[in-house]
DNA sequence: GATCGCGTATACAACGTTGTAATCATCGCC
DNA sequence: GGCGATGATTACAACGTTGTATACGCGATC
């Protein structure tokens, strides 16, 4: 069985509350008890146990993360770096799958899905403004993602309009006049959510540069996965409508079109551009190799978790929600000319 | 904050363990009763407090599954895979990454690094056969994958050798004679790990089939990375060494060697055919598809899960470690020109 | 030389839960 | 109508930890 304070306080010859204030560096130990305490730490391996400690002190020292699929290399990406973010503090991640469920969603928001964590980052899929309310748990809960804004909760978020709009006129730059969009309905763009944002981006951008908007260059689908952005970029060329660029509304979406494009044998950027959104690492290996937007998902992580902790420690004295947005950059590649990374190889 | 037992029984003026026992669906209690139980239960939104819960049964109800890097695909196939494995019986999953450092890897066994779980399953990418011995460890641990072998500790693991025999050979029938290995040095062939087991899948296909074996088509690199795989590539063409054939150690790989041969001006499949291993979902959606060897990863979750959570209910009978394998199968796509898959789109 | 102060160490209780053993109520049986 | 058997409920202890309060020893102080 595993050792306990009482077996090293036993082998050292102290009280188990000594033992404890050498583990927790007290001061007021007197330097031979502490060495005797720690030589009996490591002669038995101590570790202390969690459960205990959890129960003692009411932490557990785990954050719960949901998200709807760790397989979207999105949401692996960002599990990554709050993985990264919570080590440097010394947090475990507990990682739950919604699937984008609503039924899933409303479990990890009543708690009984994650149980043994002092808090929650969640990024919902199903749940929209009109569920604001359910934020209101009794667990510290840092929001991210489009899906609800002002809710009761912190809230970490990228700038979706500005960098849509960056990414449009990034492909306006590169003389691109037709632009479409891919990864909204134009019937439903007033629905909740990047899509919704990214799309007012992408009209801001051609509304400032003067180009009228055309909603036969607005195509589906709602959910973002290759198979449907290639049917939907299908759809979009046979329906005859001319277009020169694609934005994208994420590199899963485009990575599909380029293979539609592809499989219509027009040539990625010469006949069409194409930029996405997110900079997943797929984004330098497909061919060509893919612009992009950076939302500094490192920086939403970091935020996130740092708030989540603060709010953790914060006792009575709750402060107002707050709301946080990252820097993005546009990252020029080969589906957009980039001259510099076109060389890359020689 | 939270309600506790006594909270539940004072409101329905039973005994603390009363309501444990409505809880936990014990025998003996009468319907009145629990009735009483259930609707104080609600009316307070009493959650069982998994410390507490914890310290008293000695079982947290999480399980940590520690991997290199959740952002390489494969690992957060596999994870999700895990994630819903867990799901079906209850328990939670903490998430370790040990970005493939030793160092990491030697916390991760320690037990230092996930301290809130019942067991663990671990896929070393440092670790190797000589460290056998550190698998010694005091709580229930599930290997995965192929870098050792004969451990102390329940093993699930894919059948390399077959699946990479069968991958060539599917090359072969594809009447492929010059077939480049992809994913490890020439001179470090009897190293650990998955590349030395495939690496002896392929000379074995090969030589069943006749074919010489040309260390001037294995090439590396070591990590497989997009990034070294497609450099390894373009050194592959450049030293002149004819070939009509990759077969790649992962699917990562096989993606990076796509974009050297693009590069360079080599059709796929038409002059080269290539295939990869893993079947990770952008295998799908490059261009032109990757064919791949699928390992049969959620059986491998399932596999690993299962017989973790059996570890950890087995008490003192410890049975001897056993060594689990998975089924395989060869994916055929565009990429060693597969007809069906051609036609998918029209 | 009694008192104070300080550094060091300990005893005890409590966190919320569950297993064990004990108590109490109810019923059937001779 | 007393007795044992069974069902329903409870009291108590323990899991391992840490905060609070307390005790002890020692040198400095008046």
């Amino acid at each position: 069985m595993a050792a306990t304070l009482r077996d090293v306080a036993r082998l050292a010859e102290v009280s188990i509350k000594t033992v404890s204030n050498v583990i927790h560096d007290h001061p007021n130990v007197r330097d031979e008890t502490r060495a005797r305490v720690q030589s009996a730490i490591e002669e038995l391996d101590y570790q202390p146990n969690m459960s205990a400690r959890g129960l003692r002190s009411g932490r557990t020292g785990a954050i719960g993360l949901a998200i709807p699929s760790i397989r979207e290399n999105y949401f692996a990406e960002l599990a990554d770096a709050v993985i990264e973010a919570a080590d440097l503090h010394g947090v475990s991640v507990l990682v739950s799958q919604t699937n984008g469920l609503r039924e899933a969603e409303l479990d990890v928001l009543s708690g009984r899905r994650l149980r043994l964590t002092d808090g929650l980052l969640f990024s919902p899929a199903s749940l929209g403004q009109d569920d604001r309310d359910l934020l209101n748990v009794r667990f510290p809960l840092v929001l991210l993602g489009e899906r609800m804004f002002d809710g009761p909760t912190d809230h970490v978020t990228m700038l979706n309009i500005e960098a849509a709009t960056a990414a449009v006129e990034h492909l306006i730059s590169r003389g691109r006049r037709r632009i479409a969009l891919l990864g909204v309905d134009a019937e439903r763009l007033d629905e909740a959510g990047s899509a919704n944002l990214r799309a007012a981006g992408y009209q801001l951008a051609l509304q400032q540069a003067g180009i009228a908007y055309d909603p036969a260059l607005v195509v589906g689908p709602a959910h973002w996965d290759h198979d449907d952005a290639a049917e939907a970029t299908r759809a979009l060329i046979r329906s005859g409508a001319p277009f020169d660029a694609v934005f994208a509304m994420n590199d899963t979406l485009a990575v599909g079109a380029l293979r539609a494009l592809a499989e219509a044998r027009f040539r990625v950027p010469e006949d069409i551009a194409i930029i996405g959104f997110d900079d997943i690492e797929a984004t330098r290996f497909s061919i060509p190799s893919l612009s992009s937007v950076d939302p500094g998902r490192s920086q939403i992580a970091r935020l996130a978790v740092e708030r989540l902790l603060h709010r953790i420690e914060e006792k009575n004295d709750r402060q107002p929600p707050q709301r946080f947005t990252t820097d993005f950059t546009i990252v020029a590649r080969e589906s957009t000319d980039h001259p510099a990374e076109r060389s890359v190889d020689g």
